[in-house]
DNA sequence: TTTATCTTGACAATAAGTGTCAAATATAAT
DNA sequence: ATTATATTTGACACTTATTGTCAAGATAAA
């Protein structure tokens, strides 16, 4: 079982499959290089719009690569935490719960 | 099936049954009176040490009370995301084979 | 060794989070 | 109705995170 991709990683392959420079894709993000740099490398996040273009960019789908950065954002937000897997199944809880009366 | 209550709804209903003052609670926290009395309508999010002070101080579960905090923090990150349920899935499966891979 | 690419770290600007304070409202007791 | 107490509201200040630029240093290709 090996260690499933970051998307800063699954970034930096498909752009240099596609064989773009930072400098390139940066420019069409409207950042500078140094950024790009450090969101494919993890030490940075991207927001949002940024992964968005990025999908279209990249001719990724842009579903799979949103669920892959929202959960790599939640991940984050209990990575410290002890009761992070009951927190996670109590949040699903409370969507699913949701979504029934909202409905 | 009713509405589940907000952190700040509990945190509320346990300070009043226990006939404790806004202006109490909030000299045990070492903050002002306004700070919690917004936390408890849900106008402002606690820290986490308050979390835990508060559970000791109302006497509640504070490992159930932190899993409350912690959830719905999680659900505010994705309140405004369409694929949030699938994200929140996404990220319970990456936990539960980080756990099997670093244990 | 020159040239292009990428990485690093110092810095700046802005946004978000966390708190105080005082005035306005609401609640309760005389 | 007045007073006293409790809570809420909003303006403000302070601190910390986030998001970016820039220039210098490291890496890799020619």
């Amino acid at each position: 079982m090996k260690k499933s991709k970051t998307t800063g990683e699954i970034l930096r392959e498909e752009r240099e499959k596609k064989g773009l420079l930072l400098r390139q894709v940066a420019a069409m993000l409207d950042i500078d290089t140094a950024i790009l740099s450090k969101i494919e490398r993890g030490e940075r996040k991207a927001s949002k719009e940024q992964i968005v273009k990025l999908a279209e960019i990249l001719e990724l789908d842009e579903e799979a690569l949103i669920v892959q950065y929202l959960s790599e954002k939640i991940l984050y937000e209990i990575k410290d935490e002890e009761l992070g897997s009951k927190a996670l199944k109590a949040a699903e809880q409370k969507m699913k719960y949701n979504n029934k009366n909202n409905s």
